[in-house]
DNA sequence: TTCTGAAAATTGGTATTACCAGAAGGGCGC
DNA sequence: GCGCCCTTCTGGTAATACCAATTTTCAGAA
């Protein structure tokens, strides 16, 4: 068979089929994998194109290899690779609400005068993304680092930095993200606006204030879409019952 | 040559030796790895397993095989490797003052009965842990960590326990944090019952005052420890100058 | 002299084969 | 039934050969 896709190196397509075959399964944790000439077989490799390919396995965690034992699946990959990974939409939010707040309140002690001329670019910039119906949210992630950067706090701007990445990783929240966003238009550009005033004043609580009542707006936009969608596949589901009902009536 | 360690197999031994060789610039970034077969030579080993070797350090992302050409240092070992490594116990601790206040305050709203039941038995074993001069800091750290569970938001307790693992990474932390708790070993025990209360009593408000005052005085704590060592250093600086000078007029 | 292009050298990619060492299992003797 | 030894299976390493992609070299042409 060798589900290999072709353009890479042999060890490469190898170590890409195995992955797959755990991902679906098919070798559970704990279990040995077939010996290493029993692979080359299967696959029509050599061994030591099996080899180099169990080897990158074994080197990113996903198996252990025990001489005159075998190679046993110690992880699946995907899962337990970086640390939250299932995560919703709305833990997701919550926390950026919680923490992000208190980083644009200690921002606000911190900011420098280039740092506000900087954020009050991105303001602008996400204005005219919001008006492109096909615009990114680019400008809106670089507004919310601008700020944790302004803490001066690497720290804190490295957990910021990583919750949004995470929206990338989280299966529902793009989407929902983006749902949310469209559900409100121009209340965002006002909101960062107040953000970035409350900067300009170094005035703290105006900052945790400001930023809290963004990710509230958030929030409440995504749990709006999250709402409607549930209801859209409620109504799906409700609509294929009846037409298998009309079939078997028929 | 070939410093490597025995005991394991040899192609992690070669890319161990790599690994050092990298470390120590002996093959800056951009530049190109010796051919396998030369490596093979001068290891004094196969050339199966200096390939082994190298895809390793492939899959690592730490060099680029292009083909018929050789293998590139595509960036050096422990920089860039897991974010925010080089993080000062400072902003560590801060970071931990702004957002585990948040996530105390969440958790007051989130509590079970159970819970609290569990925290309370935390704390009995921070007390004892204080007592004993050579005590870890494991209850402390369970301390924390069930708080930040008891938000029920996964990103959440993820950032937490993030923030707590990387005093391990961070090269001053662990050994300031340890002269830190040193310096003030009964009211940590009454900060941390002060949490405890403010959870029982529901009141998002008292947990995030408690919380942070706990975590400020940790900050200072800090501090002090941190002005300590640089006086310390000073005067080892001075003396050491001042034996310098004495043997220099002998 | 400079540019072009093909040949040669170099390099990684893969296959084949062989043998060694550690581990596991089964059969034998006690 | 218990324990030891031997067979067998497994991964670890070596040696070699040949292929394919790349790079370099250099001769010939402009």
């Amino acid at each position: 068979m060798a589900n290999v896709k072709a353009n890479d190196r042999l060890y490469q397509d190898l170590a890409r089929a195995l992955l797959d075959e755990l991902a679906q399964g098919r070798y559970p944790v704990g279990t040995r994998l077939p010996a290493e000439r029993d692979l080359a077989l299967r696959f029509e490799v050599s061994r030591p194109t099996v080899r180099e390919a169990i080897i990158a396995l074994e080197v990113q965690g996903l198996v252990e290899v025990r001489i005159g034992s075998g190679a046993y699946v110690r992880r699946l990959p995907g899962e337990e690779d970086r640390p939250g990974f299932n995560v919703t939409a709305f833990e997701l939010t919550e926390a950026r609400l919680l923490f992000e707040g208190e980083a644009a309140a200690l921002a606000a002690t911190q900011v420098t005068d280039a740092d506000v001329a900087e954020i009050e670019v991105l303001v602008q910039r996400i204005a005219e993304e919001n008006l492109d119906p096909n615009g990114t949210e680019r400008a809106d992630r670089e507004f919310h680092l601008a700020i944790a950067r302004a803490t001066r706090n690497h720290a804190v701007f490295n957990v910021i930095e990583q919750l949004w990445d995470l929206r990338a990783t989280s299966p529902e929240a793009a989407l929902l993200h983006e749902k949310a966003r469209h559900a409100q238009v121009k209340p965002v550009v006002e909101e960062h606006a107040a953000v970035l005033e409350a900067l300009r004043a170094r005035d703290p609580n105006a900052a945790r204030a400001a930023m809290r009542s963004h990710l509230s707006a958030v929030l409440e936009g995504l749990l709006f879409a999250t709402e409607e969608r549930a209801l859209a596949e409620a109504r799906k589901a409700t609509q294929a019952k009846r037409e298998r009902y009309a079939k078997a009536t028929a």
